[in-house]
DNA sequence: TTATAATATTAGTATATTAGAATAATAAGA
DNA sequence: TCTTATTATTCTAATATACTAATATTATAA
């Protein structure tokens, strides 16, 4: 049985796993663990479109995953919270052990050892 | 910069997020914290339609997120990974501090200490 | 002010995702 | 085999998302 309260929290969850659920934001967000970017660095690392970064840093920033600073004409943007970056390292490790497990399906199917 | 091998890396990794970016599915994955449980235990416990349930099931199958088991009848699904509770652990723990801080902002502005 | 650099937003289009209804498939029992 | 219980799949309509191109905003400098 689920209740409301939780229903409700399990909603706001998903919206924090959409955020999360496109590869361009995790590439973002992969950059932004070195440390502050400004937009201008992170579309020259990323080889994307400048509007494109763009849209999805505001989706970021909306959903509250990174904060923005100015300095003059640059925006600066980095991880609201270390726990994001910890929370896709998990996403990352159950990735990690299903490439790892099909591996080895696919080992034994071909009758490796 | 980001090269080939790790974009491919980072597509998995949104497809993860993808399949744990929806509420139903988030309460699916809730209930079988509580161990192994079949479609219509799913169906009763969450109130949503068989063909709905069965259908957020697949998407999780597919993408390795549960495993399915059947006996008879009935299908029992149950979490693919322990790795996956804790990666929506991790999830909720960063909406809990967002949550958090939209408090402490809001009790700030009105002046409460 | 005018010009320039950096970033953000909007509009339009294409694609993807979701839910519901109907139906199919699978397994067990009479 | 016929029926019933349980689960899965297909199709369609509604909604949401992402991309490109064009334009707007913001801040600085000449």
């Amino acid at each position: 049985m689920i209740d409301e309260s939780l229903a409700h929290l399990l909603r706001l969850q998903a919206e924090i796993c959409k955020t999360l659920a496109d590869p361009k934001r995790l590439m973002i967000l992969h950059e932004l663990r070195e440390g502050e970017k400004a937009v201008g660095q992170l579309v020259v690392e990323l080889g994307l479109p400048q509007a494109n970064v763009s849209q999805h840093l505001a989706i970021l920033r909306e959903r509250g995953i990174v904060t923005a600073r100015r300095e003059g004409t640059n925006v600066y943007y980095s991880l609201a919270s270390p726990k994001i970056a910890e929370a896709c390292d998990l996403v990352r490790e159950v990735l990690v052990d299903q490439l790892a497990q099909n591996q080895a399906l696919a080992s034994s199917l071909l009758g490796r050892k």
